[in-house]
Parts: structure tokens; C-alpha cells; sequence
DNA sequence: AATGAATGAGGATTCATTCAT
DNA sequence: TATGAATGAATCCTCATTCAT
């Protein structure tokens, strides 16, 4: 139970950052760097925690000895326990959503798209295994980040499905439809990223099977094709 | 935050009852009816507080004040506090698993059998409106219950699917791919539950939108449909 | 930790009655036979258990199940807890000091009882393992029967060596001087007890080597004798 | 039953200093000598409650309001209750032995020697007037700080007998009985300390009588000496 | 800014005792 | 008389937060 290895959460948090910001092989850093470096070695604690067990498990000694830090440490950087899960959720869905996106971006129609966001989802997982399960307690442990996550995250794919449908790629569905669409399909990655990348030790990046993208593209293809 | 009115879910295991048995009127309990009854109160003030505010806030001081018992009385009916959590999804899920294979023994094809089992799972969440979020804790605070009630679901529903193919009334998938399949299929409905019936006052038994069901079939319907 | 198996301490309470008391074959019980048996199987059981795993340990829960009751039964017997306790210690100080008694008497000379005394006292150590722990730790748990019995026992070894004096067999000493002998005696016989028979699953019941008699003896008799 | 005042255990651990490293006179603390300070005060709170009224009696709540602490704070000192009872007996047993040894030092043979170490034990007594129930309920409660301590000791008291042996200063007893006879002069310290010490406010620090020196050294030297 | 000791409320669990059956 | 459920105080321990250094 001792969290002593690893301070940072993983090298996700420095491929985070815009590289320009890189800091400049040992150089001393300043103090606004240290103070940020601090802050996100806890951010990364804590989600690391979270996700392998859950919020409750997140306490506060537990999140600073992982990040190497005095639990006083803590308060100056995060008013609250509450405070910093609130932020786990709204930062790693804003990752999420900008690693899709990126992908996304590259499809050419809504078959190509939504097949390349999907499998940029997985992808995401491997490198960031803890989201699913930050995600899933948050409607318990930080609900606000919780509502506003999935309403992001629904408006963005309901825009896509707009987008779509004027452009005569899929079915001619109702708005109304369009939203509950919308969550089959979020909801579609969450389970079966549990289902199929769920429960690893994290060194063990499996990719998602194949098959697995087959059955789901048939399914929305031919699901929301115009008929 | 206290927990002195009586839990709403206990009026479903009166419902529970083969109605032959229901207590009469004012006769004076049994003992071992009050130890059954004990137990069921329990369980309901926990599912009721899991329900609600997650596990975590699942204390026994709470769950007892709740069932109106001293908090000592809880180990007469559970060895802990985690027993009782170990049971709660295992109860909920078959109860609902129940509920809907009842339900879609009345279709006629995949199609009718898929409808009405979608529905009644909408139906159950009205009747039991926690389960939701006592199944997406249950991933982290009774791990081995969740495991089993995923593949226990799962399993029914591949074996539906396979039904199906086998009457030709889906498309002809690999079994891989049916698994997958299976799994979109229950994580829809509870991103649906979450998104169309979640947050209510319990009191407030909405039912799910006709156009959510309209979307829903028609995805799946048309994507598993033979092309 | 559970106390199921072998509801009477040992067969010892059996042979503790005057033989004549001993129920007939078969012979259903009458009810004072019955309530005396009860208590009996009690008190045991709190011997054995306080015996084995100290006074703390010997809980009502505990006592009662390895004397197969419930719980509520034990109040039918002893008004306490802390009344059990107090017996434990007068009862079996009572059953050594007869059982070494009646050795002793065998004796002619100070040096021939004192041997057999002392082989008898570890013999009881083999039938009743319990009594050196019981002993010890009623110096806190059950203060006023300790005192009792640690002045009843070197009142008894007093007169014992008051009389050898008297009849010139050991050197001759002062009262005071007697009485500290007496302690030396019988701190000897349980840290003895403790080092050579202790710690045994009872089943186990060495012998005292006979090498701890010789020097015991040399020792005392040596140590007492007229120089 | 309340443990407000100071425990007096503690001008012990004081007296124990090497005498230039005593605090000068209103200095303020430093921040690890308050630790120091604070540890020294939970055990020996933990030592005079025990002492007084047993293991089972001192519980964390009782120890550190006697220490004049948070509960919580206990758990900044020891990993847990049983931790500081593992430490009672190692620490007192210590004290104990260098306290005995460097009287013993002094005498030139084996009769010298025991009657220092014997009247030293009873002088350690009067400082440490716990001592002895420490020992006596740690069989049950540190069994093995109970193990450790009394082979320790028999250990040094076979060692002293084996060398008195080797210079002919006590009979030629075989190596067996040299152990039998250590456990006896084990045995009688602690019973007579317990008869002729015991059980005092510790305030009242009364002295061994001299006739039960006597008495012992009457039964030792004679017993032990060459015929 | 960093530390880590101190706090005391809160949590799970145990237990002696009572009491209705 | 025997039962065993009910009680609630007491126990050990954890933890978020504060604060002096």
C-alpha cells in the first residue's frame, strides 16, 4: 500500500506539455517551474491513485508520499482534497477530447471519422488506463466535473452528428434521436474499453482487438447508414 | 445527512414477496419474520445510501440509522461492512436480469425480444433507481461482485445474440464479434439510464423518452440487421 | 479464533468429581444435574480459553460457544464476567494444593516431601496446563482471588517448613526468614513450570526432566539443611 | 480512572540521560528533542498503566490522555497498540540488566556477586516498580518480547553460574542443572519482589527487608556451595 | 514554500449485558 | 431455563486539515 515508487503518475504529464516548455536539460529551474512541477507531480499522484483504487483509497498522505512531498505540501498547492479530485476529471477529459479530435480530424466522411476517433479512444486509453475508472466514480466523487464532462463531451459528438447528417453521410435522424446516439456511442467506449483494456497493469499496454473495432464500425455503420 | 426515514427500496421487497405470503394485517411478527425483516431493512438502507451518495459514504453508523437499528445490531446480519457491499449487486442484478428476461420472453424475434428487454430495463431502474450507481462503484468497492455480474449479463445476452444469428435474424457475425456487440448493447442502456432517468428524486419515476427507444432500435435494429 | 471444537475444557473436570457423584450410564440427568454440568462445561471452557490465550481474550461470545450455549446463558450462572473470573484461580488453586498434598503426605522427612510436593505439583501441571497463566495474569484480572490464593498456598508451605524446624529437619530460621523461603519455593515451581512445561499444545504433556529435580533439590535441600 | 497526571515512569527516562546532555534550564525545545520528549512520554504513559493495571487496561485512549496527547498522535510515535507493548519489556528488561550488572561488578566472587545482583534487582524495583507486571501479563501479551527477555536473562545467569563453576566457587553442577538453577533465582526475584514490593503507590518506595536477603543468600550460598 | 507533528472527529468492529420469546 | 437478537459504549485506527518551525 506504501506509494513510494513513481512519484509522477507517469511520463504522460510531461508529453503533456506543449514541448516549447520543455525544460532545458539541467538547467536549474525556477521557482515558478518547481512550483508547477510540484503541482502537477500531485495532479498525477492523485489520478494515478484514483484510477487503480478508486477516490476513497486517494488520501492525502497517500497522494503526497507518491508525489515525494510532505502532506503539508499539499494545501499550497490544492485547497482541498476535494478540490484537486474536482480537477482530475475536466483535465483528463479535456485530454481525451484533444487527442480524439486530433485524430478525428483526419476522416474524410463520418465512416472515416468515427472510425479513426474510436480507435484515437483506445489509443488514449493505453496511455492514460486510469480515465475510465476517474471517470466512472466521478459521478459519486466529483459530480459537477461529472455533469460537465458528459454534457462536453455529448455536445461535441451531437455537433459531429449534425455535421454528418446535413451532410447526408448518415440517417436522417431527429435531434432528439441524435443526443441518445450520441451516448450509445460514449457509452460503446467506455464499456468496452473496460471490457477489453480494463483491469491491466499498466505496463501492459494491450492494443484493442480488431474484431472488436469490426463489430462496432459494423454496428454504427450500417446502424446510422441512410437505408 | 441523517438517515432516519425509512428507505424507499424496501417497499420493492415487499413487492418481492409470492404474494400468498404477505404478513396479514397487524399479526405480530415471528422472530424469524423480524430477523428476515432486519436483514431486508439493512439491505435497503444500504442500497439506498450506495445508491445515492456512493460506498464510501455507506457508513454503518449511517446504514443503521437509516434501518433504524443500533449499530451494533448491523453484525448480527452481516460479518461486515463489506459483506453487505458484496451483496448488493449480486441481489440488484438478478433481480433485474428477472425483471427483463420476464419481460422479452413475449417478443417474437430479435427485434421484438430486443425492444421489450431494452424497456424493461428502463422499467427496473424505475422500480430500483440506484442500481446504476451501485453497479459503477461496484467496479472499485466490490470488484469480484462486478466481475460476476458483467460476465453473468453478458453471458445472457451473447447467448440471446447467438439465438438470433442462429435464426437468421441478425447479420452473421463471428463470436467475437457478438461479445462486443453484447457489450455495446448493456453499455447503452446505462449511459441512457444515466443520461434519461439518473439524478431523479426517486419519487420521480419519469419514463424514458419514446424517441431514445425510436434511436435506439433503429441502431440496432438496421446495424445488426442482415444487409 | 472460533471455539467450537471440544465444548468441555478437558476431560479433567470429569475426573475432578468425587467418583461417587458420577452420573450413570445413561441415566437421563435431572435438571440439577443438568444446571451443574452446564456451569461446569462454563467454567472449563473459561479455563481453558483464559489458560490458552489470556483474560482480555476470554470473551462471553468465546466461552459461551466452546461450552456450546448461547450467549444468554452464561447470565443463568455466573452474574458476571468479571464473577467467572474470580473463581478460576480459587478452584484450581484449590485442586493443586490437594492434588500436591496428597503426595506430599507420603513423605517421612522434610527432604522426602519436599521432593514429592514438588514432582506432584508438575504432574498437575500435565493435567490442568492452564493454571500457571491463569495464575499470573489473575494478579490483574482477578486481584482479590490472587492475593488469596498466594497467601493461602505460603500459609500452607510456612506451616510445612515451620514444622520441619520444629522437628530439627532444616537449618534453623527465623519466621520472617521462613516466609521469604516459602516465596523462593514457590516462584520456583512456576517459572520452572513455565520454562520446562510451558507453552505445550496440551496434548503434549511432558515430564519434567529429572535433571531440574536434582538441582532443585540439591539446591533446596542443601541450601536448608543443618550445617 | 482518568489519566491526567504526569506519568512517574518519567523521572526515570530523565535520570537515564548521560548528565551533560540534560536540557539547560527554559530552553526551548527543538523541534526533535519535543519528538524525543513526546515518545518518551507516550511509553512511558504505556508503562505505568500497564504496570498498574495491566495490558488489557491500556488503551490508546487512556495512554495518551495521561501523556497529555491527541489520540491521533499515538500513531505518529508507534505503528500501532501492539507495538508499543512489544517495546515495554525489551526497554524495562534492558535497564534492568544494566542496572544489576554494574552493581554486580563490584563483588569479587560468587556470593559477593549475587548478593549485590540480588539486592540491585530490588533497588531496580523501587525505580521501576512496574517492572515486574510488566513481565509477568507480556507471556501473554508480547509473547515474544516475553521469550526474548527471559532467555536473555537466563542467558546471562547461566553464563555467571558456568564461570563461579569454572572457579570452583559453587559445587560442580552439570550444565542442565546450571540452567534449572538459573530459572530458580529467576523465579525468586520476581516473587519476592512481588510479595515484599509489589503492589505499592509508588510513591511509597520501601526496601526490601534485609532478612529476605538473608533468607535468599542462606538458601543460595548454602545450596550452591562446594560440600 | 516545505515540512511533518498535532489534532479530534469519524469509521469499523467488538463486547458485556439485557430482555423478549 | 435457554436462546440469541439488540443495544450502545468502548476500542483501535485513519484522515483531512491546521500550524509552528
Amino acid at each position: 500500500m506504501k506509494e513510494r515508487q513513481r512519484a509522477f503518475g507517469s511520463s504522460d504529464f510531461v508529453r503533456d506539455r506543449p514541448s516549447g516548455t520543455r525544460s532545458r536539460t539541467s538547467r536549474k529551474k525556477t521557482r515558478a517551474e518547481k512550483t508547477e512541477a510540484n503541482r502537477e507531480a500531485l495532479f498525477w499522484a492523485a489520478a494515478e491513485i484514483v484510477g487503480r483504487h478508486g477516490y476513497s483509497a486517494a488520501s492525502i498522505a497517500r497522494i503526497t508520499a507518491r508525489a515525494k512531498m510532505a502532506q503539508g505540501t499539499f494545501y499550497n498547492y490544492f485547497e482541498s482534497r476535494q478540490a484537486i479530485f474536482d480537477q482530475l476529471l475536466p483535465r483528463l477529459g479535456e485530454q481525451m477530447l484533444e487527442h480524439v479530435r486530433a485524430m478525428a480530424r483526419e476522416g474524410r466522411d463520418f465512416r472515416e471519422k468515427e472510425e479513426l476517433s474510436f480507435r484515437a479512444f483506445f489509443d488514449f486509453l493505453r496511455i492514460q488506463p486510469h480515465f475510465l475508472r476517474i471517470l466512472s466514480e466521478a459521478e459519486t466523487h466529483a459530480p459537477k466535473a461529472f455533469k460537465r464532462h458528459m454534457s462536453n463531451v455529448s455536445r461535441g459528438y451531437i455537433a459531429f452528428l449534425k455535421r454528418s447528417r446535413a451532410r447526408n453521410e448518415i440517417k436522417n435522424l431527429g435531434d432528439q434521436e441524435i443526443e441518445a446516439i450520441a451516448y450509445i456511442l460514449m457509452a460503446s467506449r467506455s464499456y468496452l474499453g473496460l471490457r477489453y483494456l480494463g483491469n491491466l497493469p499498466p505496463s501492459m499496454k494491450k492494443k484493442l482487438p480488431d474484431h472488436v473495432v469490426d463489430a462496432y464500425m459494423q454496428l454504427v455503420a450500417d446502424g446510422l447508414a441512410k437505408q
